[in-house]
DNA sequence: ATGGTTGCGTAGCAA
């Protein structure tokens, strides 16, 4: 199962670019932020026409964030748990693989649950911006620390809008006034792998030229001056059966690109067959 | 570089 991330920077201005690196890529799921429109806005029947169903968080402007997947989703959370009053639309999470009976056997596939997420910006340092920042992402940690306590398939996919370490920047050095680089994001981010997260493209490579990001602004792109800061966090049990990490990063030289480019994790789901359990005491790890 | 670019929506903010 291919599980996919991208940053789009408006929906309604990348559908184009969507749609054709779906048709490269064929992802089985599809984690969008950055939509910056409302729900009835979205270009459904554009990536219904595809073969996905839809969930959608949006509003006006701002954020927004989806999930696009070719197996039916349950179990929507639109917004990020135990975040009072929020008006921004950052954090959309789903449950996919309903329990189905693979042909002929009696095995079956676990669930999966997918969030696709938006972290603040921050910035400046210092800002009421920071601290939502910060506060965020508390309160990420707080409800990831719950989803991981079930022992089940998580996959946190998005812009976490955090430079992880200095091998995730082409210039560490400019970015160190930045919010994206601050000590406390960093640190936000390292509770989040203290908890047992595997960051998905730190299990497959060690390269500092892992980015996911150029600057529209000074040619960065062609300066290859990017920065890491789309991540795919795994559960242990989602760790366990990942096969390959890509970045596209070849989307962002196509014309009108986001700044962002595609991510993606492929897991080995066969591997995660379990038997129908008839057994009148089943343990759990 | 007190800048540089893009999307949304049509001024100026967010990134």
């Amino acid at each position: 199962m291919k599980i996919a991330t991208w940053n789009v920077n408006g929906v309604r201005a990348r559908i184009e670019a969507i749609v054709a690196w779906i048709k490269a890529s064929n992802p089985d799921i599809v984690c969008l932020q950055e939509t910056k429109v409302i729900d009835k806005e979205f270009p459904l029947s554009q990536v219904e026409d595809l073969g996905y169903h839809a969930v959608l968080y949006g509003q006006k402007m701002f954020h927004g964030v989806a999930i696009l997947s070719k197996l039916p989703m349950q179990n929507i959370t639109y917004g990020l748990p135990g975040i009072q009053d929020d008006n921004q639309a950052r954090y959309i999470e789903a449950v996919i693989s309903p329990h189905q009976q693979i042909e002929s056997t009696n095995m079956y596939n676990r669930p999966i649950c997918i969030a696709s997420l938006y972290a603040p910006n921050g910035n400046p340092i210092g800002s009421e911006k920071f601290l939502y920042k910060l506060s965020w992402m508390q309160h990420l940690e707080k409800h990831a620390k719950s989803k991981l306590a079930s022992g089940g398939m998580f996959v946190m996919a998005g812009d976490y809008n955090i430079i992880p370490s200095h091998r995730d920047a082409q210039n560490p050095a400019s970015w160190e006034q930045d919010a994206l680089y601050h000590k406390s994001s960093k640190a936000a981010f390292r509770r989040l792998i203290y908890l047992g997260f595997v960051d998905a493209i730190r299990a497959v490579t060690d390269s500092d030229q892992a980015f996911t990001f150029w600057n529209y602004k000074s040619d960065s792109w062609r300066k290859n001056n990017g920065i890491r800061i789309d991540h795919i966090l795994l559960s242990p049990s989602a760790a366990d059966n990942l096969n390959f990490v890509g970045i596209e990063d070849l989307v962002r030289s196509w014309n009108k690109p986001s700044d962002h480019v595609p991510l993606w994790a492929d897991l080995n789901l066969a591997s995660c067959l379990v038997p129908h359990i008839n057994h009148r005491y089943c343990l759990s790890r």
